[in-house]
RNA sequence: CGGGGUGUAGCGCAGCUUGGUAGCGCAUCUGGUUUGGGACCAGAGGGCCGCGGGUUCAAAUCCUGCCGCCCCGACCA
């Protein structure tokens, strides 16, 4: 194949070596996936990158399901009076919680919060529903949005009011529960593997960085280009501290009441900040194939010719007939190296150019996003050439993405290492850990970098601490975050 | 909430020092010619110069108060 020799490079795009945020506010506005919004914080989707989130939620709707849960909805509002009732929940959310005081003119005799996430308001219902063993287990999911007062937004990756979906099951042991947390967590790293091409580290958090009101937190962590963390999901096991707090009770199998074990577990627009700045480069987008809104893009040459046009659109059907997702840029304003470019930034997988030597030669010449590299296929049997080029894509930025996190993993030998890595390239930093919060203060503080979690795979890389010499416990992931 | 930066056409900027008809590039619109890596010609539209107050015959420009936005920290999906 031949490749592109030039520097990529696009215009207005600010190169990521230069200055990673400034690039990644370039790419999200340039290829019109958002755009700010006259609140501070709120951002507005925009029709390219709400097409991403559909996607991820197309995906993830039919794990769910297939997994038992069905689909409810609960209101945006919930009484103070309930988000008060678990202590450690209030405190944990009570700093970004918005509150409506007034309906119409008359102020509230008591104020209603916008959901930071509805535990409490799911809690209340769940405890007036549940009577027997017989019910359980419950597995609902919610796709709504939340709102959390930020006072540091960037889109995407930390907006005031992002779209999520939250699952929220109650068990009749604490077995179940716990399975069922590992269960989603799972899923969540086989979507970011199998559809963003993401390769994540699944583990549990500490006390510290865990859920308010959790009894445990799982998380799934990716690492971005620039080095640095970015919590991509967290599945959670509230125990019995929700069931408690709200009285949620049943009459179990021996005839005494019980409270029910309960998890919740989410997932957000975040995704796409991650996908963004995991795969991205200096064109601009790089999509993966099974989440792109668009998987194919078309481009007619020399279109005013005779069947040129003709050609393009029983290709885009050939194309569709694969179960592909197919666009077709017949705009005669604009010239193919135009449109090369812009659908380059826009990070579409694969370019199909068709033109009237193609014809003759009964071909198209096809491009993949991906390596930028360029080749003509028959035009007999493209659809399955295409099928499997973008299946390869896929393989080729999941391997990318891995290739390049496990280089930005290191060990160290001394605290003053690590803390003179950690300054310097950014990564994922592998150690022991002793497990005192006091340990996981001074690590924060001395390199503002966190505890991203224990690993589900430890390795044995020593008895003592590394940060601090006491005896360790397990092996941890830390890292800068966004 | 601290530190830094920045507000002039949709976007990117110049003009401000030394006050005197608000400009450039891109984008947009019209017509035409074009189309294998960001085409060309001709024409056109578009501005409370962030907001308020002041100085002045006259303010984008000088003085003053306020506000927004962005980035970096502390807090979080």
């Amino acid at each position: 194949m031949a490749k592109k020799n030039d520097e990529a490079f696009v215009k207005e795009i600010t190169k990521m070596e230069d200055d990673f945020p400034q690039w990644y506010t370039d790419v999200i506005l340039k290829t019109d996936l958002v755009d700010y919004s006259p609140v501070k914080g709120f951002m507005v989707i925009k029709p390219y990158g709400y097409a991403i989130w559909e996607n991820i939620q197309a995906y993830l709707d039919k794990r769910f399901k297939a997994t038992g849960h069905k689909n409810m909805y609960f209101p945006l509002l919930i009484p103070e009076s309930l988000l008060n009732k678990e202590k450690e929940h209030v405190e944990g959310f009570a700093p970004e919680v918005a509150w409506v005081t007034h309906g119409g003119k008359e102020e509230l005799a008591e104020r209603l919060c916008v959901r930071p996430t509805s535990e409490t308001i799911i809690c209340e219902m769940y405890s007036r529903w549940l009577k027997s063993y017989r019910e359980l287990p419950y597995l609902n999911n919610q796709w709504c949005s939340v709102v959390r007062w930020e006072k540091a937004t960037r889109p995407f990756l930390r907006t005031s009011e992002f779209l999520w979906q939250e699952g929220h099951t109650l068990h009749e042991t604490a077995e179940e529960a716990q399975a069922e947390t590992l269960q989603m967590l799972e899923i969540y790293r086989e979507m970011a593997e199998n559809l963003l091409a993401i390769p994540m580290v699944a583990g549990i958090k500490s006390e510290k960085e865990k859920f308010a009101g959790a009894h445990a937190t799982y998380t799934i962590e990716a690492l971005m280009h620039d080095g640095k963390a970015l919590q991509s999901g967290t599945s959670h096991n509230l125990a019995q501290h929700f069931t408690k707090a709200f009285d949620i009770t049943f009459l179990g199998r021996t005839g005494e009441l019980e409270n029910p074990h309960h998890t919740s577990w989410g997932v957000s627009t975040r995704l796409i900040g991650g996908l963004i700045m995991v795969h991205g480069d200096n064109r601009g987008l790089v999509l993966p194939p099974r989440v792109a809104p668009t998987q194919v893009v078309i481009i007619p040459i020399a279109q005013n010719k005779e069947g040129v046009l003709d050609k393009a659109y029983a290709l885009k059907k050939k194309l569709e007939e694969k179960g592909l997702r197919v666009d077709i840029d017949d705009n005669p304003n604009y010239s193919p190296g135009w449109k090369f470019n812009e659908y380059e930034m826009k990070g579409v997988p694969v370019r199909v150019e068709i033109g009237p030597k193609d014809i003759e030669k009964n071909q198209a010449m096809v491009g993949r996003r991906d390596t930028l590299e360029k080749a003509p296929i028959a035009l007999d049997g493209i659809g399955d050439s295409v099928v499997n080029l973008l299946d390869e894509i896929h393989e080729n930025l999941l391997l990318k993405a891995r290739t390049h996190r496990d280089a930005m993993t290191f060990t160290f030998d001394s605290y003053e290492e690590f803390v003179e890595k950690m300054a310097s390239q950014a990564g994922f930093a592998k150690g022991m850990w002793c497990g005192d919060p006091e340990c996981e203060a001074k690590i924060k503080a001395d390199t503002a970098a966190t505890i991203r979690c224990m690993p589900f795979e430890q390795e044995h890389l020593g008895d003592t601490c590394h940060f601090c010499g006491k005896p360790a416990k397990s092996m941890v992931y830390v890292a800068k975050a966004y």
